[in-house]
Order: C-alpha cells, then structure tokens, then sequence
RNA sequence: GCGGACGUGGCGAAAUGGUAGACGCAAGGGACUUAAAAUCCCUUGGCCGUAAGGCUGUGUGGGUUCGAGUCCCACCGUCCGCACCA
C-alpha cells in the first residue's frame, strides 16, 4: 500500500480521463428500467462558474452517483440557458459577438464542469441559443397559438425611454431603467403573451399534490396564483348623470356582506366609464394625466396619498333605489384587477377608511366585533376586517359575515337586470398572463410575420427555424432585429405581399428555460420538440435542484409550458418536478478598507490570536476590517473562485466541503479554515484505506462463517455507517452523511489502534477489507476521485479491476444493527438518573424488575412503590414516585 | 400591512415527543521532532465540588404530557416572500 500524501491534481485529471473515454456516465435511451432523472438547474453562460454552481452541481452529482449505485438509469444532462441580455451587453462594450462571446463562454465554463468531476451525460448538451434548440420552441409556440394559449393584445409596458426597450418589473429599481437609469414610462404597446391565466386553477390546485416540494415554494406560488372568491355586482347608474347614458357598472368585491355600509364607488383612472367621463369634464382628464403620471415603483405606491376625483356619476345601492351613492375615479384601483371598480365600505377596510376620512364621506359599521354594544360602537382611524355580528344591516342583521356574503349572492343572483342577474359568484386570480415579447436580439425570434392584408400570419412550419441574422450592429440603441437592413422585410407567407414584415421582438429567455429538461429526454430528434416514449419515460424530473430565486418565476413558468406542450401533444404528463430542492447560498466574510473600498479574500492575511482575528492587506500590511458574512457577489469582492480551490486542493475537497458544513437548504459560510479541515480528511481517508487494506491484503477470499468480537465490531461500524448514509442521503441530508463518514472513519481508526499487529485471524482481516470498501463506497459520491483512487488500490490484492462508479451499492445486512443488549436510560419523574442494560428481548416485567433494583431509583422510591412506570421499548424508562 | 420560516456551546451544526450538543471547526493541554510542518492523544455548555457527584441549560413567559429543542398559546428577535388585489 501507497503510504505517500495523496496527488489530488494527478489523480483527479487521470480518473476524469478514465471515466470519460469509458463513457460510463453517457445514458443510452434504451431499456431504461427503474429511471432516475436528477437535474440542477443550468447555467446561464457569464463566463465562469461560482461557488454556488459547485454547490448545486456537487449536490445533484452525489444523488445521481448514488442512484446509479442503487441500480437505477440515472439521467444527468446539463446545459446552458445561454440567451439573454449580458451577452448584448458585452456586444456594446467589447464589440464582440453575442454569439462568439456566449460560446466562448460555454467553452470556458465547460472545462470548469469537467475539472469538478461530475458524473453527467454530456453527450445530451444542449444550448437554447442554437437554432436545433429553438426551432423546436418555434414550433410550440405556434402550437399553442393554434391551441388558443398564446394571445396577442395591448398591455401597459415598462418603457425604458434610452434604452428603447422593454423593461420586467425586475429590473425596474425606484422607477428607473436599471441600466440606464432613465425614469420608466409606462407605454401601450401590442405584446405577445402566454394564457397562463388559463391554467391558474389547475395551478394551484396541484401544488398540493407536489408533496416533495418545499412548502415554502408551493405557499409562494399559492400567493403568487392569488385566488379570490367573490361576487361580481351590477351596480345601476343614473344614466341622467353618466357621459353617454350609461346604466351599469361591473365591480368585484369579496366582501358582500358590508354592502349595506357602502360609502362610494371608485374607478381606475383606465376604467372606460372614467375615460368616457373626462372627456367631457377637463377637469377630470386632468386627474387621470396625473394618475398616470406616478409610476408603479413600490416606493411611490407606499407613500402616495388615497386621491380621488368626484364624477359626478350617481350609483344606486342594490338592495335600495332610493340610496345613490357618488362615483369616484381614485388613485389606488388597479384595472387590471376584478373590474376596475370597487363599491367602497370604509368601515372595515382600510384603504376605503383612509378616502373617506380625506373627503369627508363618514362611515357606516356593520359588522360589530364579539364583545362590543352595537349601539355605541364606531370607526374612527382603524378599519374592522375580523369576524362578528352583522349591525345597520337590515335583514342581514345578526348573522356573521359568512352567512351574510351567501345571503346577499343568493338574493342578487335571483334579481334580474334585464336578461342578466345583478350579482353572480365570482373567482378572481392574481396571476397575470405572461408578456414574452422582448425589444432585443439575443433570444429565440418569434415565428411571425405581418401583412397589411393578412394580419398577422404564423411562420410555415416547412420556414422554421428563424434564425437570428449574424450581420447586426450595436452601434444604435434600441433592437439591432429592428435594424437590421433586410431580415425583416419579407413576402408574406398567405397572399405573397412583398411588403410584409417579420416579427422583431424576440422571447423572453424564461421561454427557453421552460422546456429544457424535457428536450433533455431526447436532445437529437431533429424534427419535433420531444420524442414522445423517451420524454414520456424519463419524466418528471425526480429531483430537480437549484436556488430559491426561482421559486416563482421559472417554476411556475415551467408547470405551465409542461401544461401547454401536453395539451399540443409533445409530453404526457402535467407536473415536469416530482421533486424540488431549494439550496441556500454560498456566502462569506467581508473586508474592507479604511477607505471604504472592498478588498478580496485572496488579497488578505487573517492571523489568530487565541479566539481573536486580525487581517491586514498582504501587499500593503495595511489593516483591513473584518465585515459581515454575505452572499458572494462581485461588487462586495467577497468571492472564492472554484479554479483557484480546485487548483490547491483538488475537486474532492471543493465538494467535500461544500457538502459538509450547513444542511443544504441553509446557507453555507466558505471559510479557509474549513477547506482545510476537508483537505486534512482527505488524507487522512487515504492513509485509513491504506492502513485498513494492508491489514484486508491477508484476508480470505470467501466470506468467513464465524466472526470475533473485534471482526463484529468492526463490522457494526461499517454496516451502521452505511445504513445511515443510505437514509440521509435519500433526504438529501448530505451534512449528516458527511458526520456518518466522520463516525466511521474514526471508529476504523480506533479499531486499527486496536489490533496487535502480531497476528492477525483471518476473520478479522476479512471484516477491515470489507469495512475499507464500505468505506470507499460511502464517501465515493461524495469525493469520487479519492474513491477511484482507493478503489483500485484496494482492489490490487484481489485483482479485481473495476471502478467505484460502476459498483453497486452495498447491502446493509440488517442483523448487524441489532445489539444483544440494549443500554436504556432511567428517568426518575422525568429527570435522566441511571441507565439499565438488558437483554434485547427483555420483557417489560423484567425491565422493570431490573430497573426498580437499581440503587438510584431504590433510594429515590424510599420504600414506597412507585406510582406508575412507563417503558418505552427500546427508548427509554421513566418512573413516576 | 399580510403570509411564512427560523432562534440549540466560542462557531457551523445533530437530535421518529424519549439520555440535548453526534460530527466538524476553533481553542487549550500533551506526545513525536534539534526545530517546524505533518500526524497522533487528551480536555472543552455553564455553575458548585479535590473527587464521587450535584445543580442548571435549546430566545422569553405560560400550557399539554409520565416525559418538550421538538406539540399548543402569547411575546421578543432575525431572515425571507408578497404587497393599493377590492
């Protein structure tokens, strides 16, 4: 046996080469038996890796090695969500390429995958910025266009002015352009959009069913769906009041039963009636410009005030004709939400509180809170939106809301306005549909071309792909599609008019991420999108893995697109992720200059003094402030380049360390003291295989019928260890498995200490090989590059010749976890006092004999008989004096 | 404002309602060494005690239970998500 450190560097590269020219993690899409698809999220190709890909990465590497251990067909592709604005970015400062720079990227990010030995098929490797990948998402998108679910219609856009671009809600910091800075404006503009609100029922209703999600993700979808039931009313108007003789307003409202404590109406500035009325009230056209004028910035909706403008309009109450009720256009009603109009009851809300108290317009309470004298209680500052007694409500009085809410739809419901009911039961969502449509040239073009007389005309499929043109300029700001000097002008596909004009926004990059998975299933069929028995077996995604950054956007996004492409027939299947974890981040220390100037890790000396720590600056000597633990990020300077790691201690320790320290969901502190506690056991590991094969190198071949004690122990720890690793690595518990490795290794160093090297019985050389394996093959997911190496070391005295990667996992042999005796802990009322040690099948009669002998409790008891004595089997004992 | 999660040694953390602090880091002591590195051994929640041992202890206060870090209620603190949604 080796005795020498262990060459990470060496070894690392020498087994990477061996697993590649074996090609033994590429997947082949036959027989796929017990199937397992683990998948972390893909990159976005900046250029380099971070910690926080190797985190993600190391994670998904230790399931899909273990899975593939257990026998199952394991499907680990990885890719790249390669379109996006960064790459147009660098196109106007560098004068690159988007395309060029993005490959060079792929190129420079997949030598760093590789360097991390993960266990994927990279044979699958798809980029969504090649026109084989988008092509394909072409063909859906007029597939769902056919199906109804795409839609073309005007919306309210963020409008960065110099730019000349759409902006998302995102990148729209305090109400301005994140890049330019300009002051966004909010523009019509015809936008192609998702019906995603088509789905928002069964949306929310699986979340329930998605039982291996984290409950926080499916709560954040829950809100983000945003159900609401209510009740639509029809208000009647005094046509002698309204612009053009209009009867009716629609409002929507989940709180029926304060109908009778109605105050006002209000309308959004957008509301057609409020539009209709300003034309003929300057006045008011003047509000509505104001309106519109403040953005949606979060911070001007907190501190604006409740305005409203009187129309004028008078609205007759329900259940009274001869209650009008004033009609407002206010400030704060969204139209994009229920009907654009509310029925304002300012007793129990308080927005509508708020604007009454302003205009002077009182209150009425009606819903009395339990405890409170109807006769005297009253609203003043703070609106009442618990339970109670309905009060000041005619026939509602005395029941609680609920009932009240049910008696009003009921009764509306049956009065006729005409042909149509004045109320009607009403489900509302929150959920928006999805705008795609993006002024910009590194992303999938929409398959669209537009003819004066035709309309707008899909692309024939015989056309697709339309690919990006190469030949753009960065030079003018604003979509380089659009001028370009001839890819958009051409003949239309339906009359033949040669002045029809190709669709020039392109897909929001959400699109391209919203299917990758499933054209992982089958990454070369060239003529549709999936390969129906390929992507019918393979998914779901068993374990789907990466941050919780994309709890909403591009989950949700991805449950519709799965949704869409069932129903156009290209996937089988409703949910794409059976299983879904969220890691935490990868964070670390900050530091700083006295100038304030953030200074890099790699730039810093840390000296200890007992529990104190000092840094100053290696080039200067100059003292250096240690900050707050943050995320890693570039501007705060606080990032650890995996290069840099791997290159001094090699991939194993990166992963190892990165699985060690914090459960995976929670963040993880990167510090240099803990990377060499990884790298310590790293040798350490080595040295134990050694020591424990060189004693295994004696053993015989057949498994011996009887054991020593010092074998059994020896293989109580190995079968303990791999027991609790094979639970906890199923839980994705990697930092318990990481304590398990721990256990074991020190018990097998104990062990060893143990033996008098004299002479060895065959038995117990037979339990230490058997406990290196086990060894090698708990720790192999984990460190695969050590375990290769320790593999085939250990495997020189038997001449087996086989990699760890390819050998199965271990059986647990169960009898090996049971003890002869069982040590139980004695609690006296309670307290832990003594412990008793008994036969495993010890009855409960003799347990308590046993324990009722005991000294402790016998003193405890004084003489009298305890009052009840409850044993827990196998637990535990508590007597009760 | 609404919703949610979390709070355990000096630090990262373990713990199906059943012996709190596994495992790692840091720290202290020791061995080996001319010395250093590397490695190995021991100690390490707090208080009292020479010791045996005892008391105390999972943010605070209550409750349920034979038994609570774990379940329930209230409060304090930290973090996250959503937010003029009718």
């Amino acid at each position: 046996m080796p005795t020498e450190r262990y060459n990470a560097a060496e070894a690392e590269a020498r087994w990477q080469k061996v697993w590649d020219e074996r090609g033994i993690f590429a997947t082949p899409n036959q027989n796929l038996g017990k199937k397992y698809y683990v998948l972390e999220m893909f990159p976005y190709p900046s250029g380099r890796i971070h910690m926080g890909h190797v985190r993600n990465y190391t994670m998904g590497d230790v399931v899909a090695r273990v899975k593939r251990a257990r026998g199952f067909s394991v499907l680990h592709p990885m890719g790249w969500d390669a379109f996006g604005m960064p790459a147009e970015n660098a196109a106007m400062e560098r004068k690159v390429h988007p395309k060029e720079w993005t490959y060079a990227n792929i190129a420079a990010m997949k030598t760093q995958l590789k360097s991390m030995g993960l266990s994927l098929d990279w044979a699958r490797e798809i980029a969504t910025c090649d026109p084989a990948y988008y092509k394909h998402q072409q063909k859906m998108f007029l597939d769902f266009w056919r199906a109804g679910l795409v839609e073309r219609k005007k919306s309210k856009v963020n409008w960065d002015p110099v730019d000349n671009t759409v902006l998302a809600n995102e990148q729209v910091i305090d109400g301005r352009g994140w890049r330019s800075g300009a002051v966004v404006e909010q523009r019509e503009l015809t936008q192609w959009f998702f019906a995603i609100t088509k789905f928002a029922q069964p949306l929310l209703e699986a979340l329930d069913g998605l039982e291996r999600w984290p409950e926080k993700v499916r709560l954040m979808q829950k809100n983000w769906i945003g159900r609401s039931e209510g009740l639509l009313v029809r208000f009647a108007l005094d046509p002698q009041t309204t612009p053009n003789g209009e009867s009716e307003l629609e409002i929507f409202t989940t709180r029926s039963d304060t109908l009778f404590g109605a105050r006002f109406m209000a309308l959004s500035p957008d509301h057609p009636l409020a539009q209709a009325a300003a034309q003929k009230n300057p006045a008011l056209a003047a509000f509505i410009a104001e309106c519109k004028r403040h953005g949606t910035a979060q911070e001007i909706i907190d501190k604006a005030e409740k305005l409203g403008f009187d129309t004028g309009i008078k609205a007759v109450h329900p259940f009274d004709p001869n209650w009008t009720l004033p009609v407002y256009v206010a400030n704060f009603i969204l139209m994009d939400y229920g009907t654009g109009a509310i029925f304002g009851c300012p007793a129990h809300d308080q927005r509508d509180l708020d604007f009454v108290n302003k205009y002077n317009l009182g209150n009425t309470p009606v819903v009395c809170p339990p405890g409170q004298d109807p006769k005297t209680f009253r609203i003043t500052d703070t609106a009442y939106d618990g339970d109670g007694r309905m009060i000041n409500s005619r026939f509602l009085d005395g029941m609680n809301p609920a009932e009240a809410r049910e008696d009003v739809a009921r009764r509306l419901e049956k009065e006729n306005d005409g042909n149509r009911p004045r109320a009607e039961r009403q489900v509302n969502y929150r959920l928006r549909d999805w705008g795609i449509s993006r002024q910009r040239y590194w992303g999938c073009p929409i398959p669209v071309i537009h003819c004066d007389k035709c309309g707008v005309v899909p692309v024939p499929e015989k056309d697709l792909p339309v690919t990006l043109p190469e030949d753009v300029s960065f030079d003018r700001p604003g979509n380089p599609l659009d001028h370009h000097p001839t890819w958009k002008h051409v003949a239309c596909p339906q009359c033949g008019n040669k002045n029809a004009r190709r669709e020039t926004d392109t897909m929001d990059t959400f699109v391209d991420s919203s299917w990758y998975f499933e054209r992982f299933t089958d990454p070369w069929i060239k003529t549709a999108p999936t390969e129906r028995p390929m992507v019918d077996g393979w998914m779901p995604v068993d374990q789907y893995i990466g941050g919780i950054e994309h709890a909403i956007l591009h989950l949700l996004y991805s449950r519709f697109f799965t949704r869409a492409m069932k129903e156009t027939g290209h996937v089988g299947l409703d949910e794409p992720f059976a299983g879904l974890f969220t890691q935490g981040m990868v964070v670390h220390e900050t530091f700083r200059r006295q100038n304030g100037e953030w200074v890099a890790p790699a730039e810093v000396k840390i000296e200890t003094n007992g529990d104190a720590r000092r840094a100053t600056l290696i080039a200067t000597g100059e003292a250096i402030e240690i900050g707050p633990i943050e995320k890693m990020s570039k501007s705060k300077r606080n990032t650890v380049d995996p290069d840099d790691i791997i290159g001094e201690y090699g991939a194993d320790v990166a992963r190892w360390f990165m699985l060690s320290d914090s459960p995976p969901e929670r963040d993880v502190e990167w510090t240099e003291r803990g990377v060499q506690g990884a790298a310590r056991f790293v040798q350490r590991l080595w040295r134990l295989v050694g020591e424990a094969g060189d004693i295994g190198r004696g053993a015989p071949a057949a498994r011996p019928a009887q054991f020593s004690p010092a074998a059994i122990a020896v293989r109580k720890a190995a079968h303990k260890a791999l027991a609790a690793v094979g639970d906890d690595v199923e839980k994705l518990h990697f930092n318990v498995c990481v304590a398990h490795i721990y256990e074991f290794a020190n018990s097998l160093s104990a062990a060893i200490g143990d033996i008098d090297s004299g002479d060895i019985a065959p038995d117990l050389r037979w339990a230490m090989r058997e406990a290196a394996e086990i060894l090698v093959q708990l720790f192999a997911p984990m460190m695969p590059h050590l375990a290769e190496e320790c593999w085939a070391a250990l495997g020189q005295s038997t001449g087996r010749d086989t990699l760890v990667a390819q050998s199965p996992w271990p059986n647990v042999e169960r009898e090996l976890l049971i003890e002869d005796t069982i040590t139980l802990p004695v609690q006296i009322n309670g307290k832990k006092r003594a412990e008793v040690t008994v036969p495993r099948d010890a009855s409960n009669a003799e347990i308590e004999a046993a324990v009722l002998a005991l000294d402790t409790v016998q003193k405890a008891l004084d003489g009298k008989k305890p009052k009840k004595v409850i044993i827990v089997p196998k637990r535990i004992v508590n007597v009760v004096a």
